[in-house]
DNA sequence: GCCTTGAAGTTACCG
DNA sequence: ACCGGTAACTTCAAGGCG
């Protein structure tokens, strides 16, 4: 009988001692099946000094074969790095033998290196046997008791191996959102003595349900909680934050109760696993939070804000409580209601976020092929590595082993100096995947980089400039083979999204898979600066921003002589006034003449730059306004500050009138010195980069976390830490700073700090340029010697 | 001993 | 836990100053 089914997780266990790899998935009738596959062996490569040890190597491996049940030892032909080769390749029965058998190798004389002996097992059989997850599959199996009493409809044992037939149309997909709130009268939670008070769930039939603690008993809920979770049997399990809080606590808290945490298909208990996510079998566990963290728009990264921004749940549609005060609403029965309101709110809003970026995440996991409840956990690196991986498995190419090295650094791109002041009409070149494209026109790769002790033709190779690393221009490499193909299938994906309406589903998976397939594309060359790639080679992003430099200086001469003037540029875009017939000409050489493309992104119709790189605002066509790297979109400078300046960016660009500006902001200061500025606005948001005991100096964030610390919370590196700067204390910032969860009265406040520190630089950023100083904003004097003064 | 200055430390941005 | 380039702020210690 042959199933299609979509894979949605997958595991192994031994079984008799025998491998068994278990492919979880739905099939297309929408019943829930697993697939064993019990025919796949691990195996690892033995590379040779050179070939005259491939038979010593053979016999002292044989000696080996009972230790380690080996099964076979064969020659097999590769190519590492692009030279054929050939290499020991050693098939083991037991996966969990093979990090002590190749330790063992190490013994060995005549090896140069043991490789692919760190892939996961049933990664490895993915990779073999060209199976993706999150995408359909057919597959000859043959139905088998489910003795093991799994939560599924079917179990299968595979006939053959499955086969890729499609990742479009996932399946109908059981999801479901939870959260939990613990009691913390002291700080943060501890799993040991506080219990779970309130876990609210929410799956796609829209039933919410609230499960709350006897007072401060929650075995029962505990216990309620996971029958829940069996009895709607979930695809999906969909949190904010949970790898990092929901889950541990509740295995902490579970062991604390002698509780199974019994939540997998597999009758299991949630596991960590790679990339510090946990895994729950025949389920996907995704943390929300993995996909938040990409927006940058929004800088407080909290449940409430990201679904805020998405439009998932406005925050001022929901309840607000501050996490630190939980307990209170817990222990004062009359305000156990908001906290149960609260708890609703942050279960929709999981769901709601889970809706915004499961189809991405499926996208995402298909294209890499990392199951999909990893994808989100795993860093960029190893995204674009796992995709590389399973390329290189194709070209018959050895996988590298990952290596530590020195850090080296190299040159990167070119910011040019703006032209302060505002411009009128200029339209913004980019050049599209630039740095994937030079990289396919100039054949960057491992396997074609020719070392400087090699002798070679000069017209067999690309040269790159500045920086002399060379390129053999035959055979395509690696990097060209696989950007090529990233490239091609996003073209072809825009192009059917054309035939498409943007409301249609299809529509919106084939817009996320091209989104998906940019993002490993572009990412594709830092990986390759990244010392920790198994592909690093620090030639080849040294030689591609070489390249970048060299072509961005080439359009910018170009524009030169056709009398284009260019007023900004960075790594692979330019500003241009906007003169139609010499831009026309500039896209065209550079089409023809240099082999790339560029297009106009956007026109403005204004833009302003002061004499700093990489800051600017600029007015666009339909009366949008964008600000680029100023104080009014970084995530460091209060709500207040950023207020004042988007308003005098907008004053400034859409009224031309300094005037105007001042007047608002010192209207700001009164405001502010009446008191009318909410709390929030002055909170200074700053990241924990590094372990507290690690800072050199006392930044004010660091001094702030220490008060925190000192009340018993637990801060992490990579928070957020939240402060104002108070009154008193002494000169030091640092001795100002307070974290405003502990600040009672709006006086404590140091006012002359956010006039002097915040609002004026904010405002004169941009007004100094007109001749605004800061006494402007401060002064007594009428405003009609302002007046006088831009007369 | 106080003030100035600049290097170093730090964060968050751009592309 | 992808890269380098950049701005801007604060802290801290050295140097100026008879």
């Amino acid at each position: 009988m042959i199933i299609r089914f979509w894979l949605l997780d997958i595991n192994y266990d031994l079984v008799g001692g025998i491998p068994e790899i278990r492919l979880w998935g739905i099939d297309d009738k929408g019943k829930r099946v697993v697939i064993l596959e019990r025919n796949f062996r691990p195996y690892v490569y033995i590379l040779p000094i050179n070939e005259q040890f491939l038979k010593k190597i053979t016999e002292e491996i044989d000696k080996l074969r009972n230790k380690y049940k080996i099964l076979e030892i064969d020659v097999a032909e590769k190519k590492y790095f692009g030279k054929i080769l050939k290499v020991l390749k050693v098939t083991l029965l037991n996966p969990r033998n093979v990090p002590r058998f190749r330790e063992d190798l190490s013994k060995i004389r005549g090896i140069k290196e043991v490789l692919e002996a760190d892939i996961r097992f049933y990664m490895r059989y993915m990779i073999d046997n060209d199976i993706y997850p999150s995408a359909w599959h057919d597959v000859e199996v043959e139905e088998v008791s489910n003795k093991n009493r799994w939560d599924v409809d079917h179990v299968y044992i595979a006939k053959k191996t499955p086969i890729f037939v499609s990742y479009e149309n996932p399946p109908d997909l059981r999801i479901f959102a939870f959260d939990i709130e613990c009691y913390n009268v002291l700080g943060e939670p501890n799993p040991l003595r506080d219990p779970v008070i309130i876990i609210a769930t929410l799956n796609k039939n829209k039933e919410i349900k609230i499960f709350q603690a006897r007072d401060k008993d929650d075995e029962e809920l505990i216990k309620n909680f996971i029958k829940d979770i069996k009895e709607y049997d979930p695809d999906i399990i969909v949190g904010y934050n949970s790898n990092r809080f929901d889950w541990p606590y509740l295995r902490e808290r579970t062991k604390h109760l002698k509780i199974r945490l019994d939540v997998s298909r597999a009758g299991g208990q949630p596991t960590q696993s790679v990339y510090g996510h946990f895994s729950i079998v025949g389920r996907a566990n995704i943390d929300l939070f993995d996909f938040a963290e990409e927006i940058n728009e929004v800088k407080v990264k909290t449940l409430e804000n990201i679904a805020d921004y998405l439009g998932v749940k406005k925050k001022n549609e929901r309840v607000l409580i501050e996490g630190a005060f939980i307990y209170e609403y817990w222990d004062k029965l009359e305000k156990r209601k908001i906290l149960v309101e609260y708890s609703k709110d942050d279960v929709e809003s999981t769901y709601g976020l889970a809706e915004k970026f499961l189809p991405f995440a499926i996208q995402l996991s298909n294209i890499v092929g990392l199951p999909l409840d990893q994808v989100g956990s795993a860093s960029v690196g190893y995204r674009v590595e796992w995709h590389l991986m399973r390329q290189a498995y194709k070209f018959n190419e050895l996988i590298p082993n990952r290596i530590e090295r020195p850090y080296e650094t190299y040159k990167g791109a070119i910011v040019l100096k703006p032209k302060p002041g505002i411009h009128k009409n200029v339209a913004v070149l980019d050049f599209s995947s630039m740095y994937p494209n030079i990289m396919i026109q100039k054949n960057i790769s491992p396997d074609t980089y020719v070392p400087p002790y090699e002798k070679i033709d000069e017209s067999k190779v690309y040269i790159a400039p500045e920086v002399g690393h060379r390129f053999l221009k035959n055979p395509p490499g690696f990097y060209k083979k696989i950007l090529e193909r990233l490239l091609k299938a996003r073209k072809e994906i825009r192009n059917k999204m054309k035939k498409l309406d943007p409301s249609n589903i299809e529509y919106r998976i084939l817009d996320e898979r091209q989104k998906a397939l940019k993002i490993i594309a572009n990412a594709t060359y830092g990986y390759c600066g990244w010392s920790n790639a198994r592909w690093y080679k620090r030639e080849i992003a040294e030689a591609t921003t070489a390249w970048g430099r060299k072509l961005i200086k080439d359009t910018i001469n170009f524009a030169k002589k056709i009398g284009l003037e260019i007023i900004y540029g960075d790594t692979d875009s330019i500003f241009a006034y906007y003169d139609k017939e010499k831009i026309e000409k500039l896209i065209k050489y550079v089409e023809k003449d240099l082999g790339f493309d560029i297009k106009i992104d956007k026109v403005y119709k204004k833009v302003f730059f002061t004499e700093a790189k990489k800051r600017y605002c600029g007015l666009l066509e339909d009366g949008r306004i964008d600000v680029v790297g100023l104080e009014a979109v970084r995530g460091d400078w209060t709500d207040l500050a950023k207020e004042v300046q988007e308003k005098v960016i907008e004053i400034i660009l859409t009224k031309e009138n300094p005037y105007d500006a001042v007047e608002y902001v010192r209207h700001i200061i009164k405001d502010f010195k009446e008191g009318k500025i909410p709390l929030y606005k002055l909170i200074i948001w700053k990241s924990l980069t590094k372990h507290i005991s690690e800072y050199a100096v006392e930044t004010a964030h660091v001094a702030a976390a220490k008060q925190l610390i000192q009340m018993g919370y637990k801060i992490s590196k990579g928070e957020k830490i939240g402060f104002v700067v108070c009154k008193g204390g002494g000169e030091k910032l640092s001795s100002k700073s307070k974290p405003y969860i502990l600040i009672k009265d709006q006086s404590e406040i140091d006012e002359e700090y956010y006039i002097n520190k915040q609002i004026i630089p904010a405002a004169l950023r941009i007004l100094s340029y007109f001749g605004i100083r800061e006494d402007n904003f401060i002064s007594t004097e009428r405003q009609s010697s302002l007046l006088d003064f831009f007369q």
